[in-house]
DNA sequence: TGCCCATATATCGGGGTGATGTATAGTATC
DNA sequence: GATACTATACATCACCCCGATATATGGGCA
């Protein structure tokens, strides 16, 4: 499952160019797939070079060609064969996680800082969150609600836990701060 | 903050051959920043050639010469300076959760060998915590226990939401499967 | 007028992943 | 005793992905 086989179940949903799979990425798999330009035209040139999808060139005025793509049934096979995979990965890149982890060479403002903008990076997905099941909750298929209840409850569980043990983290200096 | 600063900060611990970090990646990074061989070899040599750390070569009758690499002071400033970053990046990459995502093409038997997996993966995971809080705890420095403390509380979550809406996601097949 | 934003494509360097290769030696299993 | 697996220890390579950048134009706004 890489960024093709995305593109590929994306464009189940109907026909779309790479500039709109962009921000389906962006918008909807942002919390848990990201995708940008330099991985979805090379994807999208790759799948159409394979014969999974089909590619309309609109021409525009003034703007370049808008290339519109479409799942063939030979697409639809390889997707599904995808989704057959029993073991999908789940991997998780820290920065932060890292970061932390030598948090015994950094001075506690470091720390706080560090904790405090990873808190507020959260908060900033709830609210993408709610608005995302305000607007597009009634059209978006059942797994799509399944994967922002899921993000919900691991950003909930991991803010939640920086509050009440950030606190720990902070030894070096006197200064104490509040989350 | 790449694999290069990663092992910078390994080292702060202790001399440590290319093997040696390999495992520690496994070991205690594995649920948060994973790498292999072909990121890590390739790591210690650019921070050799910059001067960042120092290599020791002892020889060995019939393996390969150890190769032991030791932190410089600076590479010291480098590792401070990369710790310094207020907003280090936590990037999840699931292809179990894009797979979720088009649940609507697969059988509800599909649908739940996957989540069934998930959640004996998230239990292998827990295991490897408990294991790793009883033997190495007290060695390690503050932010270690942290980030198993974040592992277990995010692991935790998933999990129970996987137990309690797992079911909602099999609508296909009128096969309902416990997890 | 200047500036940013949205539309829309594409490329490129640097970095990371997973698999494979090359050796040797000890330890299970049968 | 033969076979197979595991551990030690290095390294490389093809493929994939990320972020930044380039190119082009029209609309809104101060």
């Amino acid at each position: 499952m890489d960024v093709k086989t995305v593109c590929l179940g994306m464009l189940t949903d109907g026909d779309a160019s790479g500039y709109d799979l962009k921000k389906h990425f962006e918008s909807s798999f942002g919390h848990f797939f990201a995708a940008g330009y330099g991985s979805i035209y090379p994807a999208l040139a790759s799948l159409a070079a394979d014969g999974l999808v089909s590619c309309e060139c609109i021409p525009q005025d003034g703007k370049p060609d808008r290339k519109v793509y479409s799942i063939t049934p030979a697409g639809r096979d390889v997707l599904l064969a995808e989704l057959d995979k029993p073991n999908p990965s789940h991997k998780i890149r820290s920065e932060f996680l890292a970061t932390i982890c030598f948090a015994h060479l950094m001075s506690a403002d470091q720390v706080a800082t560090v904790l405090r903008n990873r808190i507020a990076e959260i908060e900033a997905y709830e609210k993408l969150f709610d608005e995302f099941e305000q607007t597009c909750m009634h059209e978006t298929p059942h797994g799509m609600h399944f994967t922002v209840g899921i993000g919900r409850a691991v950003m909930l569980a991991m803010k939640k836990y920086i509050q009440e043990n950030g606190h720990e983290l902070q030894h070096r200096s006197a200064t104490v701060v509040n989350f």
